[in-house]
DNA sequence: CTGTTAGCGCTTTCAT
DNA sequence: ATGAAAGCGCTAACAG
């Protein structure tokens, strides 16, 4: 901000001729002749003008921005998503502004309140792990500002979601750890407010159920989301002299917090406990290249995400009913576990 | 946007007093009675006022957001730096506008004209590998848009820079090779483009000299920051049968490529090939516990920069001189490695 | 095709 | 302590 002074009404001045004729030449409007478009273009290199956005969105009531609202965007996963949001929301003309609630509901809310008085074009959020009043997006739903929650979803009706398909990924996971020998699988859980890792916990119960396997409340512990948990969980599962020859996670930051804690013991996974969990590239193959995941598309689902929300910029009439897409996350078992 | 029309006009009709009362009540001035103050607040919140950010950034000439270019939001270091921007700019009252130019030099100029455009208050910037000319950042410096560049550096006299000490990494990791028995190190470098890997080289080359070592240049293999040009890499290593036991990796991407080939080939790390490399956590701990890494501090850089482009934003006259800050960046061994 | 005229919603002198 | 008035820089009717 600040120098730059150069408006169209200078470039108009110079020109002898109105700022309203620059204004359309510069928005290319086929309503100016090519021949003055040209002089007017020329212009305004040479003054080097640059176009003042703030002024042009107070006017033609659009910003071109879109908020974006992840609890933590040094998790893998979500920068991955993020990756994805930027790329397109980039190819169709609009910037992110990419905010952080760091899991804290307070801190959500008024996230969104300067959404809104920035005036995003529309909003992708994932949900904090505190949020389970949802008066704050509510409010913004019903105010008519796009939005599309994506990974974490959200319970008000007639919302748009992009979401994975947890029932079936603990379901799958689960069924892996048994189908490979194993009697007595661990669940690593997630915070049950959130309606993803009460999928998949339930996922996981169906697995057993399926196979005549009994569901041992012992054998399940859950973290808040940080990598220590998963070293305490660990910790904590190794000295109860629990017999467990499984783990299935629902939550890679653990895992990756436990999984370090047994290479410190010299545990051997998978020889002498299974994991499988849902992960995120890198860490999860990269921490032990035989490990078998259930993989989270974060850049697929910040790319669909973003299409879907564009659709509902740009239409903003109510033509467009809400939806709920669900993606495929599957079970992969790497070929270097061949070895 | 559209929809919540209430504007101060509307609330200062309701209550029979001027707008911009409302206006100084609203901004929390000492020039209006706490009384009307308080009359003020409630009918705003009565009729759900909510502030349009946009043209009172017109008005003022500030925007309150700070412009982030990163060649890619979703590598690790990249995304912990941006968490500690964002965190840093929300103490302090600022939003994040993230763009990536994916190393590409065209996708940055542009970048820094959309952020002009949009008059970010500050722009914080990790120039691409295709950046070796910077007129484009040359004039938004001159144009007095406060400007830091953090962890790839910029060659404009007077500017502001927040770096690691990287020559000094690229000693100590290849010395700690050396001093683990090493003879015939590696290095897997980076864009010579670019000054970080080129000091990273010269401290390999440095160290080498000082153990009395040959340099030679079959041992050193380059990348463009790919996973895939590390597994390019190792498997030309390992085909052209050369002679060596160590790996000094400027290019924490390439190594983590290299390191699962060489996994899925049986090769142990870091008894068959010790590699020592700039990493970010978590992959570098997690690819390999006992793993030796110089750690790249990128949480911490981001609100190093942050608060040093603050400060410029804060005082935008003249008065603050450009610095450059230089990080540590240490060599970690971990404990586990003691095993 | 170009000019005239009003604002978008807010802040900020300058009066009172 | 409050009001009146003038814009910030741009766009969008409406004329001509």
């Amino acid at each position: 901000m600040e120098i730059n002074k150069v408006t169209i009404h200078d470039i108009a001045k110079a020109l002898n001729i109105d700022s309203s004729t620059v204004s359309r030449a510069l928005n290319n409007s086929s309503r100016v002749t090519e021949k003055t478009k040209c002089k007017i273009v020329e212009k305004a290199q040479e003054l080097g003008y640059q176009r003042n956005v703030v002024a042009s969105n107070l006017r033609k009531r659009v910003t071109n921005i879109i908020g974006v609202v992840v609890p933590r965007i040094s998790r893998h996963f979500f920068s991955s998503v993020i990756q994805g949001i930027e790329e397109t929301a980039y190819l169709a003309g609009y910037n992110v502004l990419i905010c952080q609630s760091l899991e804290q509901l307070e801190r959500e809310k008024q996230i969104i309140d300067t959404l809104v008085a920035n005036r995003v074009d529309g909003v992708l959020i994932s949900i904090s792990m505190e949020t389970t009043d949802y008066s704050h997006l509510q409010q913004l739903n019903s105010s008519g500002v796009p939005l599309v929650f994506f990974d974490r979803h959200c319970n008000i009706p007639n919302t748009n979601n992009v979401l994975i398909d947890d029932f079936k990924g603990g379901f799958v996971a689960t069924q892996h750890l048994i189908k490979s020998g194993c009697k007595n699988v661990v669940h690593f859980s997630g915070p049950q407010t959130l309606e993803i890792y009460k999928n998949r916990f339930k996922g996981y119960k169906a697995a057993l159920k399926k196979n005549n396997l009994p569901f041992n409340e012992q054998l399940v512990v859950s973290s808040s989301l940080m990598e220590d948990d998963g070293v305490k969980n660990a910790k904590k599962l190794l000295s109860k002299n629990l017999n467990f020859d499984g783990i299935f996670s629902a939550n890679d930051v653990a895992a990756i917090g436990a999984m370090k804690y047994f290479a410190s013991k010299g545990i051997k996974i998978p020889e002498d406990i299974a994991i499988v969990g849902f992960s995120n590239e890198p860490i999860s193959t990269v921490i032990n290249p035989a490990l078998t995941t259930i993989d989270q598309p974060g850049f697929e689902m910040g790319k669909k995400a973003t299409g879907l929300l564009l659709e509902h910029i740009k239409k903003q009439s109510r033509s467009l009913r809400p939806q709920t897409i669900v993606m495929e996350s599957n079970l992969i078992e790497r070929q270097s576990s061949k070895k």
